[in-house]
DNA sequence: ATCATAAAGTGACATCTATCATCATGTATT
DNA sequence: AATACATGATGATAGATGTCACTTTATGAT
């Protein structure tokens, strides 16, 4: 029924090195920086140095306190970022394909503060942090492609949770709705992460995620069969989301 | 009565250029930076290449869609940086002495994306973007701290917010509070903000604002008058904070 | 198929927060 | 001194959200 193969029957093969690969991805944002900065034979070896791994549904990436040494870029799939608090997890943020896993304070710190881990199977492409480090000592176009590239998106992660902050559960909720749908490019889609995570992402209580979601059921602005989401009034959503 | 002189004598000289000044703040971790990475003569002509500036309390510093010329340092005094919203102002954090004012997107966007003024009367030392950018590009330990710096910065303001989303009233006033102890370096000092501020700065309305200090007053927390704050039991609003 | 477990869903109620109204105080201006 | 205006403060009330209890449904393992 699932578009994924949950089955964990290859396990034996779970760390699939395939550096013989090329850089295939076409709009890999990290791939078009090291083209716009470096020569093309330094590209390739940037390539081959580079890691293609799998990971399953649920499997963890990162974790909270793990040394950084890697520099990880999301090729396909859906991971999730989010740190242990009192209260029990809180997402920091969703990232799609061709964003960054590696964020924050790569550059900041020795350790990760926060934990990653697949929300999908995905596929991510690691590159050692030592060689992107190398890489922006030795080539300055590369180190401000690089700086606006984080920038932008640390921002974009702050300014998603400043924005959240000021909506109420019913603009909170709709917001992730959309954003998933804009993820995939259909307003029907199989909602990827659990209720539970959803209030754990706007910061509110699972109950009341599961109203909003039944409320939007009942005022026909969804279609809802368990994680089966069809938006059918996408106006009316995105009202209640910019003005809840 | 105010430790500061708010009037306005001296508004023909709004922009006193003192670049004969050294670089003088002893603990610039900008300073820094440069002496960790670049030649003393060549820090020399970064200082004089840099403007310090006096700002008034309420004075604006940055404006929310500005272009990105310059790269902007806390020498003195207090800033909030804030963005208007449907909801009125939203204060996105406070720069106290040594903070980097020029934050997130400064090397990922061309107009900022937020405004900065003045809380108390301050100091501020700006540089050319062009001429960081310039030394960034040049300069590979350079380049090295500077994001490090910045992505320190940015993640410490990203996980504020995500500490304090997951705080109730009280619990958020109280970081308030001991944020500004921590600051003075006291447990007595004049609160530099209004109540509509602390608002501002964590998500709740005024009147609950009031109403938290006008409680931690009436359970003998906080000596209050007005402006003026003294901690009485440290110990109390810490544990308010950590587990409200 | 069966079982155990997690997830989804709903109602009742307690708690927390926003809003409105009102008043007091302080500050700046005339 | 008089005025206007922002700030600070408090009570009453409505509205929003969290918590608890419980049921149903889906999922995974044996």
């Amino acid at each position: 029924m699932s578009l994924y193969d949950n089955n964990h029957t290859h396990k034996e093969r779970q760390y699939p090195y395939l550096s013989q690969m090329k850089c295939d991805c076409d709009n890999c944002e990290l791939k078009s920086i090291f083209y716009a900065t470096i020569k093309e034979s330094e590209v390739e070896e940037y390539c081959k140095s580079r890691i293609e791994k799998e990971v399953k549904t649920g499997e963890l990436i990162i974790s909270q306190g793990d040394y950084i040494n890697d520099f990880i870029y999301l090729k396909e799939g859906l991971v999730k970022l989010y740190r242990d608090t009192p209260h029990g997890q809180q997402i920091i943020s969703l990232g799609k394909p061709l964003d960054f896993v590696s964020l924050l304070s790569v550059f900041g710190n020795d350790t990760y503060s926060y934990s990653v881990s697949a929300i999908n199977d995905s596929v991510i492409c690691i590159l050692s942090i030592k060689e992107i480090r190398q890489l922006i000592h030795e080539n300055g176009d590369f180190a401000l492609k690089i700086i606006s590239t984080l920038n932008k998106a640390s921002e974009r992660i702050l300014f998603d949770h400043l924005d959240l902050s000021q909506k109420r559960l019913n603009g909170r909720v709709a917001s992730v709705l959309l954003y998933f749908a804009d993820v995939f490019g259909m307003n029907k889609y199989e909602l990827p992460i659990t209720r539970k995570e959803i209030a754990q992402l706007v910061g509110m209580s699972i109950e009341n995620v599961i109203r909003a979601i039944s409320e939007f059921r009942r005022d026909n602005i969804l279609n809802v069969y368990g994680k089966r989401i069809e938006i059918v009034d996408t106006t009316m959503l995105r009202r209640i989301r910019d003005l809840n």
